[in-house]
DNA sequence: GAATGATGTAAGCACCGTCAACATTTGAGG
DNA sequence: CCTCAAATGTTGACGGTGCTTACATCATTC
């Protein structure tokens, strides 16, 4: 009898629990996502997966990698690197999209008052400050790398986050676009 | 006797429920605030509460209305009325030092799932809404002003959030001065 | 083949949000 | 002034949570 009913041991608890926390952010929001639903639904017992993440945070900073890596997919498939304003704001539609459909999964991500030490999240971070760096340096060579960089990303995560919050309304897309290529046009109008 | 120890009658405990769920998000974080903790701070039972917020995000919204009149306090108390790049990264600093220097209270204005037809919420909201279109209009005349509103509020949100999440660290002040800076004069060097 | 470390379980603690039933107080109408 | 209803606060309970401690089972290595 090689597999009767359940097996003592699990064979790849820490990967099932992850499947499973990301199955129950998308089905039930981060309220959902608790340690012990989450070993119920791996069908193991409720202090099993402690073996594998010390804590809840050390789960949910798994979830948040993954989700890193996911969402820099996402870019790279829009544009591997956006260059001018145009493909720039396709690029920010696809974040702003990324968070939109994924909602709890994104919070997890940024809104969680999350471990910076933590060396999975802390190369996800700097794998998108690159990213951003090198799209900023291909398109505005004459700003400073470091700085643009910095408020291009806020300007997109901003967005992101004040659509999801529901302080903005209307055609993402087409909104999302509009206030980039604002942004980046205004200056002309307003500096000396 | 006019006070013998605990009349069985608050006076006030809406309001002193609010204090206390600002006293506890200022020392313990978002985690602490409790409606239990709340409740014992108070000096009352631990289903008191109940008797003048629906539910735990009842309070919690209420918590977060009083923050949005606080930021939009220190913000105009920055500039205002910002005009130009300058006043407005001065405002966008005062933004960001709101974030970091009450974090808790932060996340629960911004990084919750909230209910956005709570009409709390969405007053505040539209409030600061009118007060970015302000600056913008003055500053910006030859924008559009709801795309380049919306454009402004998500740069400095973002930026906000960014730092809040550990992803940016160093001098704040200058950091967000010179990112958005950086935005404001770029485009001048990438359109055409 | 036995010892050892890795993995999963069981029982329990303190806390949480919330409900239902009950107690107390206040205030308005007779 | 007295009554009685509404507003307010209390008690007790239920199911859920994160986490710890002690124990059971398995897989591996000597």
């Amino acid at each position: 009898m090689p597999a009767p009913s359940a097996p003592y041991h699990h064979g790849d608890l820490a990967a099932a629990c992850l499947r499973a926390a990301f199955e129950l952010l998308e089905e039930e929001g981060t309220a959902g996502l608790s340690l012990r639903a989450v070993a119920r639904r791996a069908g193991v017992s409720p202090t099993a997966p402690y073996r594998h993440y010390a804590d809840r945070d050390a789960l949910l900073s798994s979830v948040a990698a993954v989700g890193y890596r996911e969402l820099a997919e996402q870019l790279a498939a829009t544009h591997p690197l956006p260059s001018g304003p145009a493909e720039l704001a396709d690029t920010a539609v696809a974040y702003v999209r990324f968070a939109l459909d994924r909602p709890a999964l994104f919070r997890v991500m940024f809104a969680e008052p999350c471990d910076p030490t933590n060396p999975e999240r802390a190369a996800a971070n700097a794998a998108i400050r690159a990213y951003v760096e090198a799209i900023v340096r291909r398109s505005f060579p004459e700003s400073d790398p470091a700085a643009m960089g910095t408020a291009v990303w806020a300007l997109v995560h901003g967005l992101a986050f004040l659509y999801l919050d529901g302080k903005l309304d209307g055609p993402i897309d087409d909104q999302v676009r509009a206030a980039v290529l604002a942004m980046l046009t205004a200056a002309n109008g307003a500096m000396s």
